[in-house]
RNA sequence: GCGCCAAUAGCUCAGCUGGAUAGAGCAUCGGAUUUCUAAUCCGAGGGUCAGGGGUUCGAGUCCCUUUUGGCGUGCCA
């Protein structure tokens, strides 16, 4: 938010003093306190473009500087750096956005259409915990990009046609026959094995009974596959309800089908003249468009592959007139993305619109060790267990905090046990916190009613400052996350809040009756701090209490 | 073999389009409550940013290379 007006005041002066100048200069806080509030390398990226010394360059623009009120001043260091270090005043007036509820909303994302599509695990079994991370991730993402003026919509994709889902229902078909006295001596080792299978045989045993029996095999399965999809669908849905995510459309692979999308992508490919014949499969030749082979679209017995129902629900997507498309996989995806776009390039869609994001693995550790998932024997670790033990908030906010690109590991016995040093209850604590000097300030009768900004003046530890700095460059960290699709910026920036609340809460009394002023100035400062954390956890899903319990110590 | 991703403190991880003395939490050790919630705060120790080159005023960040690990390289999805 300041960080703009620096950088027009440093255009202005570049254009009165006539220095050519681009874009390529940056305006930062320095890490460094005694560098002043922001800091600018102009004069070190410029100074061949005006054939002078930077530091002679630097001199030039910070003595024009020096006449500005806003800067209480303007210091060269290093090999050319101009710090700047602003008056006082000029954080107290930008003071009162901070209170707005709708705080760093802004046009910026100029009401872009994007998709995201996360999460889109098969429909074969409950989410696991990398689903869970995919939530976090997709769902902040969403919430931020939302806040911030975009139109974006959240879709998963439900993969319930094709090879997997029979297998689902032939699982099914064993574990039922074995409620009605068959002995499976061998359960097969690409069947889903896990207990829900057992529960979902069960349940539709307890609807249809031993009808079933006399289907013909292709009726039993089919309604075995439609039942146990739905109950699936359910338990999923019912899954990401508790972790707060909801989506704006499942697009059914089935649906996709009959509606003759495959044939659709068949036909478009072969007009596109990239197809042929080789040993009875019809070829899409994806490598005319970088991918490393070319890959099969039907198989000789005339089924189709999984790549062409992807292809045609990426279409859609297009189709659907979205600016902005982002796929959020897992990394166990990424050889698939050269043939999709290869795909797109041969229907001459603009690929640039795609873009995805690889969330890695998880890997999961139980005391210590190694879990190895997998979704057939039904080791896994569940969404829902993890938001039963861990909670939703904790949860949340633990898949959240790190960067989408690198590998994590979870161990989920420590994770349990240490769920009351969790930093969302650092950062909840600092919000309950607030709430509750806000109740007692009401009680000592100091209220905000009829406040005088220019009080805000008083405001002048240098705490107290950099809380206002902080603030005021949220909406500098919303544009960050949405246009790096980073969320997990969020967390720090909020983490980082808190942490100076608590700072100064324990450096400064903020109620005190001898100085009302003051205290009245303190109030309001911490209902911004208040304000923008309540924003914050509400953008990353997690709630905002106004106090905490506190637990007994060990 | 080829391709993608990663490697930062004992552990888990940050590090904004390249910026000045690389940070936080946990763990370890030592302190703080006549005071608005101690789920807090203050302090200490702890680093060859995997190794080596390069680009430039300046590299944890960009490029090349080596090593290590994960994943991919199906007519599974």
């Amino acid at each position: 938010m300041l960080r703009d007006k620096i950088r027009a005041d440093i255009e202005q002066v570049m254009k009165t003093l006539g220095f050519i100048f681009n874009d390529r200069y940056t305006v930062e806080e320095p890490k460094n306190p005694e560098h002043g509030d922001f800091s600018t390398n102009i004069a070190m990226v410029t100074c061949k473009l005006n054939k002078m010394r930077p530091i002679d360059l630097a001199e030039k623009i910070a003595a024009a500087f020096s006449r500005k009120r806003d800067y209480k001043s303007v210091e060269i260091a290093g090999a050319g750096f101009i710090n700047f270090t602003m008056s006082n005043y000029v954080f107290h007036q930008l003071m009162p956005v901070l209170m707005y509820s709708d705080y760093g909303t802004s046009t910026y994302g100029e009401k872009k259409k994007v998709i995201l599509e996360f999460v889109s695990a098969n429909p074969t079994g409950p989410l696991n915990v990398v689903s869970a991370r995919a939530s976090a991730y997709g769902d902040t993402l969403f919430r931020v990009m939302q806040y911030i003026g975009f139109e974006p919509f959240r879709e998963y994709y439900v993969n319930d046609a094709g090879n997997q889902v029979d297998i689902l229902a032939e699982s099914v078909e064993l574990r039922y026959r074995e409620l009605h006295g068959e002995k499976i001596r061998e359960f097969p080792a690409e069947a889903y094995n896990g207990e829900y299978i057992k529960d979902i045989a069960a349940h539709l045993n307890a609807i249809d009974g031993s009808k079933l029996l006399h289907y013909s095999e292709k009726d039993r399965l089919e309604r075995m596959k439609n039942f146990a999809l739905d109950e699936i669908h359910n338990m999923q849905v019912s899954s990401l309800d508790n972790f707060g995510v909801d989506f704006e459309n499942w697009m059914s692979e089935q649906k996709l089908r009959q509606e003759g999308s495959i044939e659709e992508v068949l036909s478009y490919l072969s007009e596109a003249n990239v197809t042929y014949e080789k040993d009875d499969a019809i070829w899409f030749e994806s490598t005319k468009f970088g991918d490393e082979k070319d890959r099969v679209l039907m198989r000789a017995d005339g089924t189709i592959t999984y790549i062409v129902p992807d292809i045609a629900y990426h279409l859609t997507k297009y189709q659907r007139g979205f600016d902005i498309i982002i796929d959020v996989l897992g990394p166990d995806h990424h050889g698939y993305v050269p043939r999709l776009m290869a795909a797109l390039e041969a229907l001459n869609y603009d690929k640039d619109k795609l873009e995805i994001v690889f969330l890695q693995h998880i890997n999961l550790l139980s005391n210590g060790e190694m879990v190895k998932m997998s979704k057939r024997t039904g080791r896994i670790v569940t969404m829902q267990e993890l938001i039963d033990d861990v909670g939703k908030d904790a949860a949340r906010y633990f898949f959240l905090d790190r960067k989408p690109n690198s590998h994590l590991n979870f161990d989920f016995s420590l994770a349990k046990k240490a769920s009351a040093e969790n930093p969302v209850y650092y950062i909840q604590y600092a919000h309950a916190r607030i709430c509750s000097v806000m109740v007692k300030a009401k009680k000592a009768k100091m209220s905000l009613d009829n406040f005088d900004l220019k009080s805000l003046k008083k405001l002048d530890k240098k705490e107290e400052i950099k809380l206002i700095k902080k603030m005021l460059s949220f909406t500098d960290v919303l544009i960050l996350i949405a246009d790096k699709r980073e969320p997990h910026r969020l967390a720090s920036y909020t983490l980082e809040l808190a942490g100076m609340f608590h700072k100064y809460y324990n450096a400064h009394k903020i109620i005190n009756p001898r100085y009302e002023d003051i205290s009245r100035c303190r109030i309001f400062l911490i209902s911004c701090i208040k304000n923008i954390l309540g924003i914050s956890l509400e953008l990353m899903g997690i709630s905002a209490p106004t106090s905490m319990k506190k637990k007994s110590k060990k």
